[in-house]
DNA sequence: CAGTGGTCTAGACCACTCA
DNA sequence: GAGTGGTCTAGACCACTGG
């Protein structure tokens, strides 16, 4: 369905798997993970005795101040779901801030979803929704959560001329000598994941040591580079004897495949990614928002 | 995928320079479509020619009329990749509008992808990665191109109690009375899709010849209904006889799957959809942008 | 150093919702 | 009609980037 999403003709809306007319649309998607679980609690309808305050002094800028505590709050319950928050002239006042400055720290959690405004009536918490992750098959993270941290096996780190492929998902010249990297990804000592990666071969020098511990992305942010956006292709097929043997599933098995081009701000290639998932294993996760 | 991206977020809050190890992240992604292939054309490092003006008798807000003329320029290629946009101020004089104005237009821009930031550099246009379609595997689209809309046939339109499993998913009562979709997507009279959704039996009575000529989501908006989220699992599973007959392929082929449960924005699930798509004709493609 | 975006203020008028 | 968010203005100071 995202499929349809990206190439540019009306062609199918990702919510909707049907063919959609309209013009130009966006859709926001958040993935979120890591919430605490919330705790609701009964709460007023009003949120009158939040206690809510901002420390000039800081270097944080006052609308971030005032966001995350209005985060946190939601969070922790304190604002329940459906709780309005009041107007935002008042809300200004009592904090000693300007609306301006208020409206954006309400604006950075209406994009986040978690608040939801409406003229003429006020802006409420959105109804928790949002933040609850998934019950299926969140197997990554409840391994990681559970202690058992997925390990990463370093299978191949070379340089190599690009492939027609690679040279042109990189946007370098066919022969250009690129790195390839190989990994086996585990979690509880089962291997979940095959990954290779090509990146330009310049700027980073990678150690296998590196890789093991540390993400491929973290990785490339040490080294300076700003990510930008990425396009993915996500798919399926069966598994062939080679893909088999390394993911523990027998030939014909089905296999999640993800494609990735990674770019920084200046629009630059700066990763391809090519990976396969045991299915069995393995499901895509993330959470919509829905620009108006 | 999304975890390594995900899992890339610098440990370090820019804006707050402390250590992040907090509970919440978030990755922003867009999915946009609907753009026209770019004509890129070379064009100065400066947009100082760049005819823009805005209407004040319109209706439309400043900022939008603003936004849409930078969007429309980047585009059609007269804005190139790279340009400097130049100052907010001096945009501001020369279009007659204040600094925040032209600011939230440039804003939402850059929420967009469509722009960059730096301090004490300037506003840039991206480069172009962001709006290109991808060249692989974009088979809907094409069919589509090639004047072949994709048909829907309605397999389905009953009533029914809820199996535990829906029940959970729409957050109601098991038992309750709940609409049961099922219809099969095609595209070139081929079966490309089985899509199996859920809707509570409430508000909407939906005609057999209405989904057929037209999307889930868009009858639930013309109800009234304001879409505002989604989680979504993406998976790989082999197909079994039945689905298999459906979808012309040999049991035991790789199908990909999607479960979706859509939220309005009061935070009740509207819609749960169970959806497999043949992966030898089918894959999702979605762009992502970093919120830094 | 000059130039840029990032933040902030204290007002103003309007469009919309709901009783 | 009262209350809300949506838009807009004309300033201000700061932090960061680059030469």
């Amino acid at each position: 369905m995202v499929h349809n999403l990206t190439s540019a003709r009306p062609a199918v809306n990702p919510l909707s798997g049907q063919s959609n007319l309209t013009t130009s649309r966006h859709l926001l998607l958040i993935v979120s993970w890591g919430y605490a679980r919330p705790v609701p609690k009964p709460a007023a309808d009003r949120a009158l005795s939040l206690q809510l305050g901002v420390d000039r002094s800081s270097p944080v800028p006052l609308y971030f101040q005032l966001a995350q505590q209005l985060e946190s709050a939601i969070e922790k319950g304190r604002l329940a779901p459906g709780t309005l928050l009041g107007n935002e002239i008042d809300l200004a006042q009592r904090l000693g801030l300007s609306r301006p400055t208020v409206r954006q720290a309400i604006q950075s959690l209406v994009d986040k979803g978690l608040l939801v405004r409406r003229r003429g009536v006020g802006t409420q918490v959105v109804h928790s929704q949002v933040k609850r992750p998934l019950e299926l098959s969140s197997l990554y993270d409840d391994l990681e959560a559970a202690g058992q941290r997925p390990a990463t096996r370093v299978l191949g780190n070379t340089l190599e001329p690009a492939t027609a492929e690679v040279a042109a998902a990189l946007g370098v010249a066919e022969g250009d000598e690129v790195r390839r990297i190989e990994r086996l990804r585990l979690a509880h000592g089962e291997p979940m994941a095959y990954l290779r990666n090509h990146l330009p071969a310049g700027p980073l020098a990678m150690a296998d040591a590196e890789l093991q511990a540390t993400g491929l992305y973290r990785l490339m942010r040490s080294a300076g580079i700003t990510l930008h956006s990425a396009r993915q292709s996500v798919g399926a097929r069966a598994a062939d004897a080679v893909e088999g043997e390394r993911l523990g599933e027998p030939a014909g098995a089905p296999l999640l495949t993800m494609e990735r081009v990674t770019f920084d701000d200046t629009g630059r290639a700066v990763e391809f990614g090519s990976h396969v998932y045991r299915a069995s294993r393995y499901s895509f996760e993330f959470q919509l928002l829905v620009r108006p």
